[in-house]
DNA sequence: TCCTGTGAATTAGTTCACAGCG
DNA sequence: CGCTGTGAACTAATTCACAGGA
């Protein structure tokens, strides 16, 4: 049912198939094949029966996957079936664009606490959140019941907050600063890196006429 | 020097390299090895000699890579020795936090123009921006010679705003709405999902006691 | 017949390991 | 010696192709 291990390109498709699942779902279908869920996920359909069949076979052969129980299984894999407690370190103009994403919310990921190092941030206020002084990191983690921190801070102070984070309890971390963290290995860290991803975009520019 | 085709995993790390290459730099570092640079970058020393090695030879045996020419060589290779002019399609929080974003100006990324359909948000501006109505897309594209476009809208009409685009000759676009765009072979098209980023992390927390 | 589930084949990507140059 | 550059070996991921159930 769960295998060791699944590749991240795996998780994250599936991920991916589940937000078009709920889209047939909105459409009033009841069965979608894996063909109609890779054309809009842009892939195929063996992929998807392949990324599928890592955690069981929920098909019908001629017929295809039955769009709310394969809904609610994909939810129940990737975790989904309750909601997550989030603290933004950081409270730049990129933390408030994800304070507010509503994409967040709608999966069951709930900012409860924002902290900052700037007296002029701390106090004040976003939404129904206020700015914390990131001093009370620690006490914010425990009192917030906090699960998944996203830090949304420059480079430098990446790795001691993190650090920090890790030292609370905190066993996974969103990082948006391009640094690689370095945490122990039952901590989880994904990295975000919007530079990166305009680079590479440049990189297919520069080079697309040379073939 | 320029092979047919190279991995987008090794793109993204020859952009994380510059960035680690950049900070070597400016501790006054002038030559630097295969493995300390992996170690910044969270690899391993033969990755980045093999990474490397698809673009020629630039280190001298017994020694490591001379830091700025590295540096020069990883931007050419990248296409980060010129500047682009980008347009934001959305005027959302996160198109603001991105046309601020301080890592993008630093990699030769100008945001030029921003366009929504809120007429409460055309006209406003945003620093030295002024928000501009999706109606006059292409004239802007033209007017601004656009080359990449990003696209910061809910769903439904992104696609439609990529057709739009590409209709006017964009090649390149950085996509943060959760669908596939359908584009021509020609147009480089990027997806950044953050709903995903977060959902691969309560994968990984709903999955890592039962190993 | 249609479409799934899945071994097998293929392709892609990473790591090894060592020859060779500074 | 030390560290690069790179074929060879290995591992991972994707695609093929088809048996088999609805």
């Amino acid at each position: 049912m769960h295998p060791r291990k699944v590749a991240d390109s795996t998780v994250r498709r599936l991920a991916i198939y589940l937000r078009f699942l709920e889209e047939f779902a909105d459409q009033g279908a009841d069965t979608v094949s894996s063909g109609a869920l890779a054309q809009r996920a842009g892939t195929t359909s063996a992929q998807v029966r392949k990324d599928l069949s890592f955690f069981g076979s929920f098909g019908k052969r001629g017929l295809g996957y039955d769009v709310p129980a394969l809904g609610a299984r994909l939810r129940q894999i990737l975790g989904l079936t309750r909601r997550y407690r989030v603290l933004l370190v950081g409270a730049g103009r990129l933390a408030g664009a994800l304070a507010q994403y509503a994409g967040f919310a709608a999966r069951g990921f709930d900012v409860v606490a924002v902290v900052d190092r700037d007296p002029a941030k701390i106090g004040t206020c976003w939404g129904a959140l206020r700015v914390d002084d990131v001093d009370r990191l620690e006490k914010i983690v425990v009192a917030e019941r906090v699960e998944i921190a996203i830090l949304v801070t420059p480079a430098e102070p990446a790795q001691q907050l993190a650090d920090r984070l890790v030292a609370t309890g905190i066993t996974a971390i969103l990082n948006f600063a391009p640094v690689q963290l370095q945490v122990p290995g039952v901590v989880e860290v994904k990295n975000v890196n919007l530079a990166v991803e305009l680079e590479t975009l440049s990189y297919a520019l520069q080079h697309r006429e040379e073939n």
